[in-house]
DNA sequence: GACCACAGTTCCACAACATGGAACAGGACG
DNA sequence: CGTCCTGTTCCATGTTGTGGAACTGTGGTC
């Protein structure tokens, strides 16, 4: 619950001990009271009112109707300023990195935006022959590893219409896709084969938000030569970085830690 | 040498001074040097390296690569849990409020998802007859008064076919669509009348977010009988209404201040 | 309406803590 | 190798934060 207060430097205990209060409140999404603040501090009360008086007047904190604290303006202005999604990046940055680097591919994450797949960050390859820069260009989702995620653990509805063709094994049938996500959900990755372009290969794997639920996919591509004969160690090793990921979206913050 | 310094109670001093370190950190959207920071708040080189390596222990600051300091982690871990129009709903709740006071009639506030337009907040009319809940309820963008405001303002493209037809003045050719977008920006407030639904009709304004791009509308609906005749007078109200919340989302905190 | 219980704020004397100047360390130039 | 520029650490000083206790205010109970 509470982050551990930490250990402070000599000189700065009050900002300390205010930087704690603050932590607190955010990592509770709940309006805490004035006593769990208290004594999730373990201040006087005297202390803790005068620290919460300040950090609310610094827009830091804020008092819901019932008095309770939640997280304040500034907070909030942040967070309408910020795409949601650049957090997640910004999160999903060094697990790419080292994905490109044990992989040597290209390094993709993507997201839906109303029921288009777009990739919001990437990684390029190691190699000359690799997937090109992916950022905002439309990809049919059906084709994709990284869209059919999304299709198969329900983050988007299976369309109900026949689907477009772009290489002769692409799937098109509705209910080939709704197979195909169910044997995607077992295998705990999607994979494409050349269904987007011939000799294009991915894999890609779910990555769940705070809530548990598929937020975002995070996949790699390449080649289909250099992955075919990897693609149970690529799958699993997307799925570890993704299930990293999904812990850090769940609220623990990355602090301390050697690098 | 204090230039914008906050007024401390007593016995908050250091507090209050790292707060204002974070809030120019969090209003300037940029990453800030140390020098930056040590001008803004007129401190001591040592009182403000203490400080800042204070705010960045307890995750309010971060430094980036080049060591500027930015939003730290309890600012992303916020932002990931709350959906941006959380932020936008809460501050515009008041006014909405107010507007339902003023009008008597249904508020809505709609946002764009995708290609889609979504209402995202409602005050009911005081009326029995009036609009009803239509939060999360898909209108098409072309007959109503929230919509035509993204593509008024070009925040939605007008598609390039024809329009679903609702009702005998629903608005069906995308040129037509084009030269009521026009009308509607010099008039500064859009309005359908019985193009969703006969009877019913709407006025909407555009809200502009922190960057001046239109990031939702603000508008209200009800019979037209009760409407027609004070069209002018609730574009204007809701123009006045939506200015305020524009300037509120470009990043003043509601709080004290002379002005 | 008088009573008490509880939540939070203000008061105050004390000394611990934050403070800023100066000295220090680490680059980045030339 | 020196100079400049940035940020950190040191340290004596006294300002500022501290917690206990007194106070205020609100809600509940009889």
């Amino acid at each position: 619950m509470a982050p551990s207060v930490e250990q402070s430097a000599t000189g700065t205990q009050a900002v300390d001990r205010a930087a704690a209060l603050v932590s607190t409140v955010v990592h509770a999404d709940a309006p805490l009271s004035f006593a769990d603040l208290q004594e999730a501090s373990g201040l006087a009360k005297s202390t803790t009112s005068r620290m919460l008086a300040a950090l609310e007047r610094g827009g830091l904190l804020e008092r819901d109707p019932e008095g309770s604290y939640v997280a304040g303006s500034l907070f909030w202005l942040y967070a309408a300023r910020h795409d949601p999604w650049e957090e997640l990046v910004r999160l999903a940055r060094p697990a790419m990195e080292r994905i490109g680097e044990e992989t040597s591919e290209t390094v993709h994450l993507s997201v839906t935006r109303g029921e288009k797949v777009v990739q919001v960050a990437q990684v390029d390859s190691r190699y000359l022959l690799g997937t090109r820069d992916w950022t905002e260009i439309d990809v049919p989702a059906h084709t994709s590893a990284l869209g059919k995620v999304f299709y198969a653990w329900g983050a988007l509805p299976v369309p109900a219409h026949e689907l477009e063709r772009l290489t002769p094994t692409t799937i098109t049938e509705p209910e080939a896709l709704r197979h195909d996500g169910i044997r995607t959900r077992k295998r705990g990755w999607a994979v494409t084969d050349g269904e987007l372009e011939v000799g294009l290969t991915g894999v890609a794997v779910p990555v769940q938000g705070a809530r548990g639920d598929v937020v975002a996919a995070l996949g790699i591509s390449g080649p289909t030569p250099r992955l075919e004969d990897r693609l149970d160690e690529i799958g699993t090793n997307l799925s570890s970085h993704a299930e990293q990921l999904s812990r850090l979206l769940r609220g623990r913050a990355p602090k301390e830690g050697v690098a």
